[in-house]
Formats: C-alpha cells, sequence, structure tokens
RNA sequence: GCGAGAGUGGCGGAAUUGGCAGACGCGCUAGAUUUAGGAUCUAGUGUCCCUAGGAUGUGGGGGUUCGAGUCCCCCCUCUCGCACCA
C-alpha cells in the first residue's frame, strides 16, 4: 500500500475492474430481492454533464450501492433522452446532421459518466432516437390510438415561435416557453393528442398509493383541477339553439344577471347582431393576439362587449344578456359562463364596470337579509330570491338541491370538470419519432400497422426552422402507399413530443435490446415498478404526469400489471451560482471535469453530498472540497498506518470509546443514508474516524486492541464503500480482504453497545443550566435529585429559595424549580 | 393576489417527541513538526464582561411552559409553486 492517497491511479484502476468483471451486471432472470433505482436518465442537450448531472447522479449512485450492500439486486441503468430540439437547432446553424451530433455528444457523456463511477449496468443502455427504441415509442402511440386515447383534432394550440414548433399545455410555464422563455402565442392547427384527461380520475386516486413528496403530489392536483359542480342549459331567446355552461354554483342560478362567452366561442359569430358586429370582431381578434400570459394574467382590467343577443334563465325565464369576455377562457369547461357578480368577484367587477345588473340570492346568515355589496359574497349561506329554495344552506342543502331540481326539469345535470387538457404531443421538428399514421385519398387516416414499424427517420431533410415539418421536404418519406388499399397516402410529417419518448423508457431498461417487443412482460413485472426514482422537481406536470398516464393506459390493455410507474420519489435540490440557475445562455455552468481531475471523483462526489440537504440543494461553492479531501486522506492515512504498525496488543478500556462510536455511527448513518440525508451521515463517518484517530494517537501500538481495531477498520470502509467507491475497494484490498467490498454486507450495530455505565446530566434550575452530573446509568429518580441538590454549584442557586418541583427528563436533565 | 417552505456563528450546515443550541466540515488563532512552503498533528474558536464564573444568543415583537430553534399570535425578508379554471 502507498502511503499517499492517488486518487487518479485508483479510480481507473478500479473503474476497469468494476468493468472487467461485469461487478454491476444483474441476472434480471434470477434475482430473487429486486431493487430497481432510477434516475431521470440524460438529455444530451450539448453542454455535456454538469453539476446538476453530477449531483443527481452521484448521490443516487450511493444510495443504490447502500441498498446493494444491505442485499438488495439493484438495478441501476443509464441512457439518453437524445430526441430533441437542440440537436436539430445545431444542425441547423453548423450544418452537422442531428444523428451525428447526438452520437458524438453520446460517446462524451458515456465516458464522462463512467467517470462517476457509478454502479450502471452498461449492457442495458438507452438511446431513444436509436430506431430499435423508437420504433417501440411508435407502438405506444399506435396502442393508445387503437384505444381512442390518441387522436387528431383542429384545436386552438400554444405556437412558440423560436422553437417553431406547437407545445403541450404542460410546456408552457408563465405563458412562456418551458424551454426557451419565448412568449407563446395562440394558433389554430390540427393537431395530434393523447387523451390524458379520460384519466384525470386515475391519475389523483393513484396519489394516495405513492410514496412521493408532498409537494408534488400537491402540484400535480392542482395542475388536475378537478371541481364539482353542475351544467346547465340555457335557452336562446328566439332561437333554437342552447348555450351550456359548467358552474360549482348552482346554488346562485337566481343570481344570474349576464351570460359570457369566450371570443373563441363557436356561437359568437352566430349571436352577435349586425349593430354590434364590428365591435365583437374587433375584440375577438384582439383576445386571439393577446399573449397567453396577459391574457391570464388576473391583474388586468376585465375587458368585454355585447352581443346584442340574450338567452334565458331556465329557473326563472329571465332574459340574460349575452356577452363577449376574455376573462372566461375557450378550453376551460364548455368556454361559457353565468355570470353571478353578487357572488363571483370576477363576475363583480366586470358587472360594475359595465352597470350590469348585480342581484344578491345568497345571505350572510339566516336572517336572509340582503345588504349593500361592496364586494361578490363568496362564501356559503342561505339563499334568498330563489323561489322555493328561499332559505336553504346554500352549500349542504342548496347545491344538491338545485342540481336535483335540473336533473328533473331537464336543464341540467351534476358534472366533474378538471382542468387538466388532453396532451398535445405533435411537433414540427425534425429530431423526433416519426407519428406512425398515413393520410389515404381513399381511406382517410390509417395507422402503420405494428408490424410495418419502425417508420424510420429519413436521413434527408431540409431544416428551416421556420415552423413547417422538416419531414415535409422529403418526398420519398411523405409519399407511401395506404396499408389499407395500397393507393397512393401522404404520410404525417409531424414527430412526437420527446416527452413520448420518456414516458415508457423505465419499461425499456430491464430489456433495452429485445427486438419483437418494447418489452418483455414478466420481466417488467418483475422488476417494476421502480422502486427508488430520483429527479428534479421540474418534472412534475410534465415527465411525471405522462408517464404515469401512460402506464394506467398500458395496465389497462393488460400489457402491466402495475398503474403507478415510480413507487418512491426524491427530488435532488438545485445547485445554482451565485444565487442563479446555471444554464449555458447565462454561462454560468460549473464545469465538474476540473474537480474530478484535481480531487477525484469520490472527493467530488462526497462533497456534494456534504454540502447540505440533498433536497433541498443550494449554491454553488468549492470552499469546503479540500476539507473532504483531506478527510480521505486521512481515512487513507489511518488504515496505512494499521498496516504499517500494527495493533498488536488488546487493550480495552480507551477503546471503548471506539467501539460505542462505532456502533453509534453505523446506526445513524444507516437512517439518514436511508432517508437521502447524506450529509449527516457523512457526518458520523467522520466522527468515528476522529475517535479512531483520537486512539491510535493516545494509545501506542503494541497495545492497541489488534482483534478489535481489525473490524472497526473493516466496518469504516463498509461505511464509506457507497460514497466512495473506489477508495473504499483500495482500502478493502489493502485490508487483505477478497474483491468486492459491494459484495459484503452491511455492517449491523449493536444497540446495547451504545449504553455505557456512568451518565452525563445537565442540572437545571429555572431553566438554566448550572452543574454537570455523572450517575450511573440505572440510578433512580430520587437518589440523582438529592445528588443534584448536593453540588455546589447547585447549593449556590438554591439558598435562601424554596424548591418547588424536581424531576429528571431521562438520560437527560435534571429539573429543578425553585422560588 | 393565493398556497407551501425557509430565515441558526465569519461560511456550508446539525439538532426523534418541546429537554444541555451550534454536531460535522470550511475558515481563523495558537502551539508542535518541517531548511522553507505545503502537508500533518494538538488545542482553541457564537457574542459580550472576562477570573473562577456570569450575562446574552436560533429574522423582529408578543405569548404558553420549569424549559421554546422546535408550539401559538402578529410583523419583516427570501425561495418555490399556482395565478381570471367559472
Amino acid at each position: 500500500m502507498n502511503e499517499e492517497y492517488n486518487h487518479e491511479h485508483i479510480e481507473s484502476r478500479w473503474q476497469k475492474t468494476w468493468q472487467d468483471t461485469e461487478l454491476y451486471k444483474v441476472d434480471m432472470q434470477k434475482a430473487e430481492n429486486k431493487l430497481y433505482c432510477l434516475v431521470m436518465f440524460i438529455y444530451p442537450s450539448g453542454d455535456k454533464l454538469h453539476i446538476g448531472h453530477w449531483y443527481n447522479y452521484g448521490p443516487t449512485d450511493s444510495w443504490a450501492r447502500f441498498k446493494r450492500m444491505q442485499g438488495y439486486d439493484v438495478f441501476e441503468p443509464m441512457g439518453y433522452d437524445a430526441f430533441g430540439l437542440p440537436a436539430e437547432n445545431y444542425a441547423i446553424q453548423k450544418g452537422v446532421h442531428p444523428g451525428k451530433s447526438t452520437e458524438d455528444n453520446i460517446q462524451y457523456i458515456r465516458h464522462q459518466l463512467k467517470a462517476i463511477g457509478a454502479m450502471y449496468d452498461w449492457n442495458k443502455e438507452i438511446n431513444t432516437s436509436a430506431p430499435e427504441y423508437y420504433r417501440w415509442t411508435q407502438w405506444m402511440f399506435l396502442q393508445l390510438y387503437n384505444k381512442g386515447l390518441a387522436y387528431r383534432r383542429k384545436a386552438p394550440v400554444n405556437w412558440c415561435s423560436s422553437c417553431a414548433t406547437v407545445l403541450a399545455n404542460e410546456q408552457v410555464v408563465d405563458g412562456e416557453c418551458e424551454r426557451c422563455g419565448t412568449d407563446v402565442m395562440t394558433k389554430d392547427l390540427e393537431q395530434w393528442f393523447f387523451k390524458i384527461t379520460d384519466y384525470a380520475e386515475r391519475l389523483l386516486e393513484g396519489h394516495d398509493r405513492i410514496d412521493w413528496p408532498e409537494k408534488t403530489i400537491h402540484m400535480q392536483k392542482n395542475w388536475i383541477n378537478k371541481s364539482v359542480g353542475a351544467t346547465v342549459i340555457f335557452n336562446l331567446q328566439n332561437r333554437d339553439e342552447t348555450i351550456s355552461v359548467f358552474t360549482t354554483r348552482p346554488d346562485t342560478l337566481w343570481g344570474v344577471t349576464y351570460m359570457v362567452l369566450a371570443p373563441e366561442h363557436p356561437l359568437v359569430e352566430e349571436l352577435t347582431i349586425d349593430e354590434h358586429r364590428q365591435a365583437v370582431q374587433e375584440y375577438a381578434a384582439q383576445a386571439r393576439r393577446t399573449k397567453e400570459i396577459d391574457r391570464l394574467s388576473t391583474e388586468r382590467e376585465k375587458t368585454g362587449v355585447f352581443t346584442g343577443s340574450y338567452c334565458i334563465n331556465p329557473v326563472n325565464n329571465e332574459i340574460v344578456p349575452i356577452w363577449v369576455a376574455d376573462y372566461v377562457l375557450m378550453t376551460y369547461g364548455t368556454g361559457a359562463v353565468m355570470a353571478v357578480p353578487g357572488h363571483d368577484q370576477r363576475d363583480f367587477e366586470f358587472a360594475t364596470k359595465y352597470g350590469l345588473q348585480i342581484r344578491q340570492v345568497i345571505s350572510r346568515d339566516e336572517s336572509l337579509q340582503e345588504e349593500e355589496l361592496e364586494e361578490a359574497y363568496e362564501d356559503p349561506g342561505y339563499m334568498i330570491n330563489s323561489d322555493q329554495f328561499n332559505g336553504l344552506p346554500s352549500h349542504e342543502k342548496g347545491i344538491p338541491a338545485v342540481i336535483d331540481y335540473l336533473k328533473e326539469k331537464g336543464w341540467g345535470d351534476k358534472k366533474v370538470n378538471y382542468r387538466l387538457r388532453d396532451w398535445l404531443i405533435s411537433r414540427q421538428r425534425y429530431w423526433g419519432a416519426p407519428i406512425p399514421v398515413v393520410f389515404c385519398e381513399k381511406c382517410g387516416e390509417v395507422a402503420i400497422p405494428e408490424e410495418d414499424l419502425p417508420v424510420l427517420l429519413p436521413e434527408k431533410v431540409e431544416f428551416t426552422g421556420k415552423g413547417k415539418s422538416p419531414l415535409g421536404t422529403n418526398p420519398d418519406f411523405v409519399n407511401t402507399t395506404c396499408p389499407k388499399c395500397q393507393g397512393p397516402a401522404r404520410r404525417e410529417v409531424d414527430t412526437m413530443d420527446t416527452f413520448v419518448c420518456s414516458s415508457w423508457y423505465f419499461l425499456r431498461f430491464p430489456n433495452p435490446h429485445l427486438g419483437d417487443k418494447p418489452f418483455d412482460r414478466e420481466l417488467v413485472d418483475k422488476w417494476l415498478p421502480v422502486d427508488q426514482y430520483v429527479g428534479g422537481a421540474e418534472h412534475a406536470h410534465m415527465h411525471l404526469l405522462y408517464a404515469r398516464f401512460l402506464t394506467k393506459a398500458l395496465y389497462d390493455m393488460g400489457h402491466l400489471n402495475f398503474d403507478e410507474p415510480f413507487t418512491r420519489l426524491v427530488h435532488q435540490g438545485t445547485i445554482t451560482n451565485s444565487g442563479a440557475k446555471m444554464s449555458k445562455s447565462r454561462g454560468n455552468v460549473v464545469n465538474p471535469d476540473a474537480y474530478v481531475q484535481t480531487y477525484g471523483s469520490d472527493t467530488f462526489r462526497m462533497y456534494m453530498m456534504f454540502m447540505g440537504s440533498y433536497e433541498e440543494g443550494g449554491d454553488w461553492s468549492d470552499e469546503g472540497i479540500v476539507g473532504m479531501n483531506r478527510f480521505l486522506k486521512r481515512v487513507w492515512r489511518l488504515v496505512y498506518q494499521m498496516l504499517t504498525e500494527p495493533p498488536q496488543g488488546n487493550e480495552t478500556d480507551k477503546f471503548n470509546a471506539v467501539v460505542r462510536q462505532m456502533h453509534y455511527s453505523i446506526k445513524y448513518m444507516t437512517i439518514d443514508l436511508e432517508r437521502f440525508h447524506f450529509n449527516t451521515s457523512i457526518s458520523r463517518i467522520m466522527e468515528l474516524v476522529n475517535e479512531m484517530y483520537s486512539y491510535t494517537q493516545n494509545v501506542g501500538s503494541s497495545e492497541q486492541n489488534k482483534k478489535l481495531l481489525t473490524v472497526v477498520g473493516q466496518n469504516l470502509v463498509k461505511m464509506l464503500a457507497p460514497f466512495s467507491p473506489h477508495l473504499a475497494e483500495e482500502l478493502w484490498e489493502a485490508l487483505g480482504q477478497s474483491y468486492s467490498v459491494f459484495n459484503t454486507d452491511w455492517p449491523q450495530h449493536d444497540e446495547a453497545m451504545l449504553m455505557t455505565d456512568q451518565i452525563n446530566l445537565g442540572v437545571q434550575v429555572n431553566g438554566k443550566i448550572r452543574a454537570q452530573l455523572e450517575v450511573d446509568r440505572n440510578a433512580d429518580d430520587r437518589d440523582i435529585i438529592s445528588q443534584a441538590l448536593e453540588l455546589d454549584k447547585i447549593k449556590k442557586h438554591l439558598e435562601g429559595k424554596k424548591i418547588v418541583k424536581s424531576f429528571v427528563v431521562p438520560q437527560k436533565l435534571v429539573i429543578l424549580v425553585v422560588k
């Protein structure tokens, strides 16, 4: 063994050994105690591996290694979410084909990933842009299509002019493109959707069965936003047609004083009378131009125009004017709202501005009195001005009673609404999986048969970046024959959202090279769901929602025996740089490679784990990294010393402290490591090392307890193994143990060894510690108190006072209260 | 605007159920060792008065309690999420 710790030599040596011996290869069939530990795979966008990736992958690998040592058959795969815009944009700029740049990127990233020294099973690598993978992404599309869960529809959709493509609702954040920050506009386009809305209720129900951060579940719940209410049908005046609205407050139906349609509502044009036509058209055009973010802003003053038409309130036959206003959204409910200004603040503001009637139909209390309303009264109360319903408590009795009444009369019914909208998966871009559909002149829309997959992405296309699907520029691709009638047909030229690729990749990992099916049923049923999933919280209502949806759909089709893909989820926090998120565009990305070179992977990953709470992340600073390197060197020297000046005695007295510390460290580091509290877990190891140093410094090697120190030394290396795997292997070998430390058992602590015969108690007088008292562990309280009263330091504080209360907090304090 | 979380030494951060605040590390100070630097080892390190000792201290103010970083009320700051969802 070398006197000096040389990380470069050690790390390359063990990485090679692990690879040569396939230490981390899991026998997927035989494994009995499976544990599927997955980190979100990497999106090779061109900026290589950064601190954030390391922060995601290093600690998770430490956790996985810990689980392996606890006896689990741990499966930890890695792959590339390789389709996507960055590669294509690069192609437009530099003229390099995305296939080529992606491949180069992956080569480089794979190299970087290996430097982490994780337990990835490289035989199971996935690349979503490879035909052997996207063939099955297309297969997923077909499964959904065959069940009516994938459909094509013309709709107002989100358009990012910079990315030159449409976006799903989930990919619009604050009215901006989630990827590039460009303001999102609305366009009417014929697009493909996945019917995730069919699963709204199931997605909510599943939350009860998964161990996820509460916050993430909360975010998904809010995103889905279930609301229970009723539909009410209003007849139009002098017309046969009707307008239906959704309301959560059918109890306020008598308070309707006007009706509002979204500017995009199909009836707007028809209902507008000539006198108002110009104003309405201008208003609608204006709304269409308004940026999504402004349209949704609550700060904006509400505006609207009158159509000139009226509808009739079914419950009281009142004539209700119909307005158009952009505070009503076409995309929620029916795109029409019954306005009750007395009991809805938005309607109140609108009515006040345009001089519309405000009528109170819910009173504050049982007096059933009307009052002067200065704002809408939105709380529960008692129904008034509502015919036979007057006096009913609005929520408990009123709402159900009115719904029953509407149903009986055929004017409406109970209704549950969700904010969640269908997942728009079409993208007008090249670098993605082609949508496996053709359009035939005779047969119309025809799906490609499963056996004809994959629909290969053509090599030769023109990259415009202008919003015309590049696939359309290759006539050999576009012009094809209809699989049904063999007549001429045109291929769909849009590709799929890359989130489709990542919504099923966890099913592919156990069997990534399967040629005739997306996954092996038996293997997937055995290995899934994923036991531990780790990734960023920013995916709460994108990837994490989509993956749950697809899993549930596959479950319903009988392809899986589970319907929640990720049993337990942990989010790593964000590492910032001077408070700002690291990003290529800001130019503040910290490159991990330099640190790995200087200090080694072990030091670097361990330092990141030690910085603070894993789930909170924090600001990057390399100020303490030398400390971690120092610690590993300290461990190295300790082992070196044990080998060069081996302990030869059987001293036990002083060694007790070491033994106790070992059991203490094992106990608490295990608890902390289990719950991803890496920082405190590492602290416990440091304490053990400090205690061992203090022993070896104070006791000569001839007296040092040979047997026990050997055991402690071995346990120390084991405890260190998940955190600094390379160093641990090296030390394990140096200690004369056989390869590999990762095939050994996790150390166990003995609760009895944590106890000492004598314990130290603080003695408190009126809440202040005044003395320390050493007593026998089993001493009874009365003895302890009388001993405490005898202490000089305590007597001083008792002079001339009376003890009103005294008791012992077990193992901790003696409490004295005096007056 | 609504909701959630956070605020602890010079710094990163610890503190089951209310029970000896500041574990662990960085930095700093002193000493040892070394030709020197670095490295290493030892001791110290919240603040104030400094002598044993005492006072004070977890964003600010109030409260409950023998005892509060932890529980309750008000306020300030920061972060995150949601934001006309009828």
